[in-house]
DNA sequence: CTGATGAGTCAGCAT
DNA sequence: ATGCTGACTCATCAG
């Protein structure tokens, strides 16, 4: 997800603003013979940087650690600022899905409900016929056995209500 | 939403930090006699400002403008801070309700779902029972009038197989 | 020590 | 002039 800038820091390129003045405030912390790019001071390994740090001075060694200090913070800081814009990103994202996710399951929930009604319809017409056929099965004239005159008329089936709610 | 700190900077409290510098840069910036507090300067309206400002020379002058500049710019800065959290606070919270939307679409899906199929099966149970009867109708047996010996089968009612599908 | 982050400062843009 | 914000520096904390 993060780019992480890590050592290459996005100064002496373009001076504009807070560039100009982190350029101004570098005469200072360059005095003199070694003078070490930013960019090169800041991506050097501790065995380099001590190498480098061999015939210098109590203040000259503090002088360039601390600028290497300040040139990593600042890689930090821009680090910092671009985790901070990655994460609201990340966030609008996610919030995006969701969003997408509600209107699908809203599509769907209409689509299943009209079926329902659909179905409701259906039901109800064959409740209607069934009651109808239910009517006259059991209003249906006696059957009479034409051979023995005997009684034959069924009720066995009834409407299966207890297995549908 | 944002709180909005205004000109009610949160300096001169806890001595932590960056604020502990900040104060070590006041000394510098109020030299002399006009001993005003960062509070009171930074809520100074225009006009009390002109009049605070009228017996002194030109640098005194613009030494307390930039004062003045600096420390609303101090205020500033917090509330952008502010409103960043506040705007990520926001997006976090519309993501939860996002979340708890989807959750009820689910559920009612689902109930919707199961009514749907309960519908199913009680709509497959009076087809079949119609079919039944229907064939029970279409296949009673013949009623003799025992007393004319005529044929009186009726044979009007047809499942209403069109207005259900 | 290295890396991350809150606060403060400044430049620059917009109103 | 006022307000906001990106970038930088510094203090401070965690690992």
């Amino acid at each position: 997800m993060s780019k992480k800038i890590f050592l290459s820091q996005v100064k002496s390129e373009e001076l504009t603003a807070a560039a100009a003045r982190a350029a101004s405030t570098s005469p200072p912390l360059t005095p003199n013979h070694s003078t070490i790019s930013d960019d090169e001071l800041v991506s050097l390994s501790v065995k380099e940087l001590n190498r480098l740090l061999k015939g210098l001075t109590r203040d000259e060694v503090s002088k360039l650690k601390q600028r290497r200090r300040t040139l990593k913070n600042r890689g930090y800081a821009a680090n910092c600022r671009e985790k901070r814009i990655s994460q609201k990103e990340e966030l609008e994202t996610e919030k995006d899905h969701l969003r997408a996710e509600v209107h699908r399951l809203q599509r769907e929930n209409d689509i299943v409900k009209m079926e329902l009604n659909a179905l409701r319809n259906k039901c109800e017409a064959l409740e209607h016929f069934a009651h109808r056929n239910d009517i006259r099965v059991l209003t249906q004239p006696l059957v009479v056995s034409p051979m023995h005159g005997s009684i034959v008329v069924k009720t066995e089936a009834m409407l299966p209500s207890s297995t549908v709610s």
